[in-house]
DNA sequence: TAACCCATGTAACCTGTTACATGATTAA
DNA sequence: TTAATCATGTAACAGGTTACATGGGTTA
């Protein structure tokens, strides 16, 4: 269960309250791995019950207070641990894929909507990590060695955005081939 | 919720029994959607229920009875809307770029043991996914309708193997370089 | 004779999603 | 004054995982 490593990387990369965490998984390691904000206290809560991080209250004035969620020790070692240890790869799960699997039952036109509509997500997509790129990692070589990491999972998301794209385009000539019966 | 549509597909492709839509999940439309024994049995009853599929039950020598389930022009129908209906794109759940995105805290050649751990894995994806290719789509404008479109998600499937063949590759070159500090 | 395949299921549990709740502050 | 932001939570439900159960047939 990746979501508690998830967490713990965030708030080892930024310490920060449950709120703060759950508009974080908008993007950062929310890219790779999703999670709402009532997951994210409830699983903040059991984090605490087991140590792996620690409370501080920060006492705001003109609004409300918040938990600041730090990683402990322990947290850490977690953390290093799970790093370490062996897993599968991330099965597939992807609904376009099952709609094109069944693809003959529906209209071409239709389809090609649909596969258009995805395009342009996954090219929105992209280009919010090339400005990302922009804004944070535009001078590789001088990077720290954690932003190092981080660089590397963002361009694992280029590439793969860059390769649904391709598909997409491949996937709407298709469609507007004439093929022989 | 698209399991019910992941299995609708799969029943299309061909008529069978939960036992066997259990085993075919681990190819097929189960490339791009998993599930469970449970999760089909339970799901089929559903779709019984709502008169997606109708069972016909088969007697066996020498072996359990069977239940059939076939689609009706009601659980044709229902796929066929939802094919049309827009869908966001699927977020990315991937532990090993959690992983990633807290690898300095990790040993380096643990690290790199994971990656290309990985890279094999996607390997042999990969392969299995050629071995497709060769005998069922090796003659691609010679396909039926129905089987281009199936052509089209393996070609996707291949696509993101070989990406993430490049990326570990990418990755295992960067833990292996030396940076200034 | 032990292990595995066929075939279907129940039960308990864990994760994830959606809706609702509160209550103050600030910007349009 | 309406909506949005900050901040945390409860409750109910849907979806997914794991373990266990049964019972005959086949293969090693």
């Amino acid at each position: 269960m990746a979501l508690t490593h998830a967490i713990l990387s965030a708030l080892i990369e930024k310490t920060c309250s449950g709120y703060d965490l759950a508009k974080r998984f908008d993007g950062s390691v929310g890219f790779f791995w999703r999670a709402t904000h009532q997951q994210i206290y409830r699983e903040l809560t059991k984090l605490e019950q087991a140590g792996l991080v620690s409370v501080k209250k920060v006492v705001q004035e003109n609004r409300p207070d918040k938990k600041l969620y730090v990683v402990t020790e322990n947290g850490q070692q977690f953390l290093t641990d799970w790093i370490a240890k062996p897993a599968k790869i991330a099965p597939v799960k992807d609904e376009l894929l099952v709609k094109l699997f069944a693809g003959h039952l529906a209209d071409r036109a239709a389809i090609a909507a649909e596969l258009e509509r995805h395009r342009l997500q996954h090219q929105n997509r992209l280009s919010e990590y090339r400005e990302i790129e922009q804004c944070y990692f535009h001078t590789p070589h001088k990077l720290s060695q954690d932003n190092r990491f981080r660089y590397l999972t963002l361009r694992w998301g280029m590439r793969y955005e860059r390769e649904w794209l391709a598909w997409c385009e491949e996937a709407i000539a298709f469609l507007q081939e004439r093929f022989e019966p």
